[in-house]
DNA sequence: CTCAGTCATGTTAGCGCTGTCACGCAACGA
DNA sequence: TCGTTGCGTGACAGCGCTAACATGACTGAG
């Protein structure tokens, strides 16, 4: 400010005796200005306190800086390491980053895509295959590059970046099997798709050696946390008091398992073989510590960007990449059973 | 879109067979257009799928619908807390949030101010009271409401809403004096500002009972984490084995804590006592419970938008407005020394 | 019947910036 | 000498919207 008005480019132009567009030239194409007005014109923004406006520059130009992030949640840790990757990979780029909260609504990220898309963003970011109908159709129309996180999948509307929950479950839990597991339970909450195709991997699975139950499920919609593992592991070990292997959906769950197990005296692994999923950093913490399926969340941020940014800069080329960042089933004391604990 | 080409306000106006004018007017102030008129053009707008250029209405009104949120971290849970808070109070509302991250630096804060304010926001969110002296003077000329949050001081910009760290450390501490714990420790990472008040509060509390050591002291710039909690509390005991509780800074610290004495047969406690600070749900669930520091993260962020929109209502008003949340020591067994448990 | 007052709608201009094209000038080959 | 090329700069228009004022239709008091 100066004067109490607003400082525009005319004003740093007039300071400099160069027109505007020179001035604005020298900020968004520098080598198409000669050195010495570019020195001048950069002394004359710090003088005078020049800070663009960035409504007028998407105005006139029909573009911005601005890379639109649609994810189900902000609380969760699993999206809080999402967007620190996100956040590193932009924080050197003259992008800004705008988020969106679906709630796991795809109903809210339908409305969210439509303002977004209005707001002519650089890049898209959004969480998962599962948009609806109309949601999928705004994407593939979008005029920016689009990338798909945290799963892999058939179509990519233009770039994905992810893993296999199907199969990141499935390897999870043939270690259970592996680890001489037989009564495996599984835990769920907040039954989202991709928790759902974790399910499936796990069921798969299990049902492949012959050792599926309905009986040791245990879902709810709710959000979970760890009491909430506590608590369905009441109800689990209700329902089926034989269980000797728990999968949990996520590491919240897998470490209110633990507690409760703790709580009723049930060794952990011999008695009970506990295994998590994300790999959150608490889980080689823990003690004993706890079996998770690592996840590289803070990557899949980081590479998202950086492959939107390329994309940006060719202008959409890449359509149909996919990129597989796999996963890793860490191993830990809390399903290694039998190397030296008896079985029951 | 409609033959591939942005459908204005004009696009709608002429459907309707009114002036452009009309239609804004009908968006923003529709108490000033006629119900006929209203019912015709929200037809028109859903039938063309018509959205709001937010670019173009910031330049021609020199307003714009933004909160911006200026927060040192987005993975630290404590803010993904206040963050839900504050996305669950826009949520009804037109407005949005523009997320800044300072990731703990002071410069980096007085640049996205800078930037931000750039943007005419509606209003602005910044966390704590340890603006830079430029940072101070750029919110205090600004031409929007402000809030501060996360802790109450002297002098706020504008609006302010958290709760003292200093009194929160310290009444924790007194928590522990009071159960019994002589050899009081401390440990603490990531020292800004707000932990090196906490610090105080356990200091004075301490000292007031001549129980203060140097000796019983860990810090470190890290970032904190579970595992950084085992090994701080490693360090700890081997520089000061005979301590008998811990104040950690965070929940994160004190659940590393917690594993490590169980990794060392220290029972909690007895031997240990453990005291977290923030209160997150995984402490209540432990096993033992582990006593923290309730404060109202989700409350904060919540009240603060609200204060906000009525700021921006009002036209800033408010100034001086100091909000104390308070906070809550929340005993539970891991602090339960002697008979007595403690309840929750 | 007149005239101020109210209400609903329209006209005009311009927010701050950039796309586009035009221009002046130096360097260079024919 | 002229044309050609390329570079650095400027003039102008217009992005989509809204502030401010203007207009016209209608109301009701005097």
């Amino acid at each position: 400010m100066r004067d109490g008005r607003k400082v525009t480019l005319s004003d740093v132009a007039a300071h400099v005796g160069v027109s505007a567009i020179t001035v604005s030239r020298a900020l968004r194409t520098p080598e198409k200005v000669s050195l010495k007005l570019r020195e001048e014109i950069s002394r004359a923004i710090d003088l005078l306190g020049y800070v663009p406006d960035p409504a007028a520059r998407a105005l006139a130009s029909s573009r911005t800086d601005v890379i639109g992030v649609i994810i189900p949640s902000v609380t969760n840790s699993v999206f809080a390491d999402v967007l620190r990757g996100i956040y590193t990979a932009v924080e050197k780029t003259p992008f800004d980053i705008q988020l969106g909260n679906t709630r796991y609504s795809p109903l809210k990220e339908e409305k969210l895509l439509k303002v977004f898309l209005g707001q002519k963003p650089a890049g898209l970011i959004v969480s998962g295959i599962d948009q609806s109908e109309r949601g999928r159709s705004l994407l593939e129309t979008a005029s920016c590059p689009v990338v798909q996180i945290m799963e892999t999948g058939e179509n990519p509307v233009d770039i994905m970046i992810g893993f296999s929950h199907y199969e990141a479950a499935r390897a999870a839990t043939i270690h259970l099997i592996e680890q001489g597991y037989r009564k495996l339970a599984f835990m769920g909450a907040r039954m989202d798709p991709r928790t759902q195709r974790r399910f499936q991997g796990f069921r798969q699975a299990a049902a492949e050696a012959g050792l599926f139950s309905e009986e040791r499920v245990v879902t709810t919609a709710e959000p979970s946390s760890v009491s909430l593992g506590s608590q369905l592991f009441c109800e689990l070990i209700e329902q089926a008091p034989d269980l000797d292997a728990v999968f949990c959906i996520n590491d919240d769950l897998a470490l209110g398992v633990m507690f409760e197990a703790q709580r009723r005296r049930l060794s952990v692994p011999d008695r009970l073989g506990i295994c998590g999923f994300n790999d959150l950093e608490m889980m080689a913490a823990a003690e004993p510590p706890i079996t998770s399926v690592r996840t590289f969340r803070y990557e899949m941020g980081k590479r998202a960007v950086e492959m939107l940014l390329e994309a940006i800069a060719v202008g959409r080329g890449h359509r149909g990449t996919i990129v597989d960042l796999g996963f890793e089933v860490r191993k830990r004391a809390s399903t290694a059973r039998g190397s030296c604990g008896a079985s029951d």
